[in-house]
DNA sequence: GTCAATACGTCAGTATACTGACGATCTGAA
DNA sequence: TTCAGATCGTCAGTATACTGACGTATTGAC
């Protein structure tokens, strides 16, 4: 008799499924479905829609700042800013007191699809963790925060510390 | 006087903070910092040694079943698989059997590699979630396994099905 | 046995995200 | 006042990750 059983492939996924940044990534991934998903008539990504809501809520800021707003690096900032004044969403404008700085506004198209955008956008953060029940759902976005707290320093894009 | 108080910025990152899809993106890049980090010596990526182990836990597998074990599409794993094999660390040969597939092996220095990576490799997952109390810990674990597999069918990387 | 449907690998194009480097500009200390 | 150091934006290069499309090869229905 053949020992078949001994042989027989473990559960699927060997232990990936158990290995913490790996399902990070997976869940990234499926946020970010979700996101085009729900906002496909808008052709913003979520790093675009993050960099609105932070120009929307701080005008003017430049773009080192708005960087470590929404925990990007300056040069990935750079490339989504630049794509974003190519579509006519935001401007660039360069100070007299600070040649260095590009201050960062919404033009009135940008401000007007990000009022669009808001439904949407809150519909894709809520799928994400819409398989939770409720009481896991406050347990696990609260140690999400917890996590990026605690690592903010590691990597080149740590939140804003001022 | 001036109504210095009133204008006093919000606290710091407006509601991005509660986004879960913000939250994710961000662990998801300390998560790269820290795997980095654990194994500079290597220069191996998350995604790379995920793949890896897929390979040694599964020899021989053509490269649409591995892009379906470590949640990847089909071209990403293409050039993934592209850039080991270039550094000698796996080898692609096609069957007579089915001339459409590439199956895929670790080379010698491949496993060799892998095996040395391990503990640093393991490191950096536990870091990810270090800063949760243990109970917490174990919690988020199942919670984000539990997100993961329900949304498993969003976007163009669903893990295997079969 | 033929042919439509499917599967596999690939290509071109785009977006996030990093590293390392650079010039231009500003600041602060001597 | 000058100049070393820091900051800002940018560039080149690389890696993950997606979309849409394509040619080749296999399979299944008839």
């Amino acid at each position: 008799m053949s020992d078949r059983r001994i042989t027989t492939p473990p559960q699927s996924a060997f232990d990936l499924a158990s290995r913490p940044g790996f399902l990070i990534r997976r869940l990234h991934q499926i946020h970010a479905a979700l996101f085009m998903e729900e906002c496909a008539a808008f052709n913003v990504t979520p790093v675009q829609y993050s960099l609105m809501t932070a120009i929307a809520e701080q005008p003017g800021l430049e773009q080192a700042r708005l960087a470590h707003e929404i925990g990007v690096d300056r040069t990935t900032l750079a490339n989504v800013v630049a794509r974003l004044e190519t579509r006519g969403l935001l401007r660039r404008t360069t100070t007299k007191t600070d040649r260095r700085l590009k201050r960062v506004n919404l033009t009135a198209n940008g401000k007007r699809l990000l009022e669009q955008m808001r439904e949407p956008a809150r519909r894709a953060h809520a799928r994400t963790i819409e398989a939770l029940p409720p009481v896991e759902r406050t347990a696990f976005l609260h140690a999400l925060a917890h996590l990026v707290d605690a690592g903010n320093e590691f990597g080149r894009a740590p939140l804003r510390l001022t």
